[in-house]
RNA sequence: GGAGGGGUAGCGAAGUGGCCAAACGCAGCAGACUGUAAAUCUGCCGGCUCUGCCUUCGUAGGUUCGAAUCCUACCCCCUCCA
């Protein structure tokens, strides 16, 4: 019917176009036909898609992981789409397992809330405000009495349930599966039909309650959405998935230098993969790089601190990038003091005729968790007094304003007499 | 409801009366090397007032000179049967 429907030659032309921004760096569109379908008709009427994101609101902190389908919302936003941003505050007093080996605990509607909160001042760094709508799906999930609840169950199957991939090997290797794990689908995929959404994005982690939503709105009688899922960007250890409780993320609210070092430590391998994930590089630009590092002309740091710099730009502006770099290239490169050492207070209580126990003042300082990490440190030669070595655990130093202490490469502290 | 198996440090996994703050692997931290990459080597990896002491082996009690190890109760997980 639609197909039928004649676009002029510019459409046509446009349709291309979207098609083209939409396919980049995504790992699948099921099913590519219907996105077509869909992108012709929003075309054709002048009426925009309405893509949606869930967002679970255990992980308030944003890191360049979600961004690389919040980057894939901003690019369907500039196409002139809509946005459905879902905070899953019900859902959240649930919790995904996906990805997860175990159950995992259940969030208090408070703790919720204030992630929540917390989550939607990040996001506009990179969604356009204008054309992005904020749902909370506790608006119709809550309502929702056990009748409904049931009838929502009957809508699938075990089987079916058992097909996703971590719930499988869960089952298989004799884990636990609450029951109540089973509805994180079935409330994600409601969702979808709450708002009748036309495509729906996820990591591809998400495959499979991506497509319950495909399920259920066709048994609710709407059409179905499109999904299209992004590849998971590994985290800095370069094989799990970036995520905050794994430690192996980038944040996009840190300061510029942990950005750009953490940038700096990724492994060499996914570098091209970080630009084309995270970056706003052009096609163009992302193949010269490609072509610069294969032909030797680019040397893989160098390439990497372009990476570093970008990123940093992208969240702090070019200034904030280029201190951040220099940073970089003073402390580690030259190994030598950065500028911005934090001060931190040293108790006037603490001193006995000014000094101080090394152990002591490292934890006091922050700089170490414990008194005994505190000794290891200076027994392994980790630490440095104004650039001198300390090797004897039970040195006394003296508290004198603007000490600079050091533990390993990356952990400074300035002195100040309190 | 019945039968059996299991809960050990961040994770995985040994240990079944003293030599256990607990083997080993992974992760992590530090040092060397370097491009704060990878790989590799070395050391560390519960806490403390650190040649010693204190708190840990699902929870609570008990036996014992002494318990992760034995006993009792309880909690939780898994498998099979119903």
């Amino acid at each position: 019917m639609e197909q039928k429907n004649a676009l002029t030659p510019e459409q046509e032309r446009r349709v291309e176009e979207q098609l083209a921004v939409i396919r980049r760096g995504a790992a699948e569109i099921i099913p590519e036909a219907d996105l077509v379908k869909k992108v012709r008709r929003s075309i054709r009427t002048g009426k925009p898609l309405k893509v949606k994101l869930g967002l679970d609101p255990s992980a308030p902190d944003i890191h360049i992981g979600h961004t690389v389908v919040l980057n894939k919302l901003r690019q369907f936003q500039d196409l002139g789409h809509i946005v459905q941003l879902i905070i899953g505050d019900f859902t959240g007093r649930i919790g995904d397992p996906t990805g997860k080996s175990e159950t995992r605990k259940q969030l208090t509607e408070e703790e919720v809330k204030r992630n929540a909160q917390t989550y939607a001042e990040q996001l506009f760094k990179i969604l356009d405000r204008e054309k992005t709508e904020i749902h909370f799906n506790s608006k119709w999930l809550s309502p929702l009495d056990f009748a409904a609840v049931v009838d929502l169950a009957a809508k699938t199957t075990v089987a079916r349930m058992l097909e996703r991939d971590d719930f499988a090997k869960r089952y298989n290797s004799g884990q636990a599966i609450s029951v109540h794990e089973f509805f994180y689908p079935l409330m994600q995929g409601y969702d979808s039909v709450a708002l009748e959404s036309d495509i729906e994005l996820g990591g591809t982690d998400q495959t499979f309650n991506l497509l319950m939503g495909r399920q259920l709105q066709h048994q609710y009688g709407q059409e179905e959405q499109v999904i299209l899922t992004m590849p998971l960007l590994e985290g800095l250890d370069g094989v799990k998935k970036m995520s905050k409780s794994l430690g192996n993320y980038i944040g996009i609210n840190e300061p510029p230098h942990d950005m750009y070092g953490k940038a700096m430590s990724i492994p060499d391998d996914l570098m091209l993969k970080y630009f084309e994930l995270v970056t706003d590089l052009t096609l163009e630009e992302l193949d010269r790089v490609k072509a610069a590092i294969g032909d030797g002309s680019l040397h893989p740091r160098d390439a990497k601190m372009k990476l570093a710099r970008r990123l940093v730009e992208m969240y702090h502006g070019t200034e904030a990038a280029a201190e951040a770099e220099a940073r970089f290239r003073r402390v580690f490169q030259q190994r030598a003091l950065p500028e911005d050492i934090p001060e931190k207070e040293v108790p006037a209580a603490e001193l006995e005729d000014g000094k101080i126990w090394i152990v002591r003042l490292l934890t006091l300082l922050g700089l170490v968790s414990s008194n005994g990490e505190a000794r290891r440190m200076v027994k392994q030669g980790a630490v440095k007094l104004d650039g001198e070595k300390v090797s004897d655990a039970d040195t006394r130093v003296s508290v004198e304003n603007g000490r600079v202490v050091q533990v390993g490469k990356r952990r400074f502290a300035k002195m100040k007499r309190g």
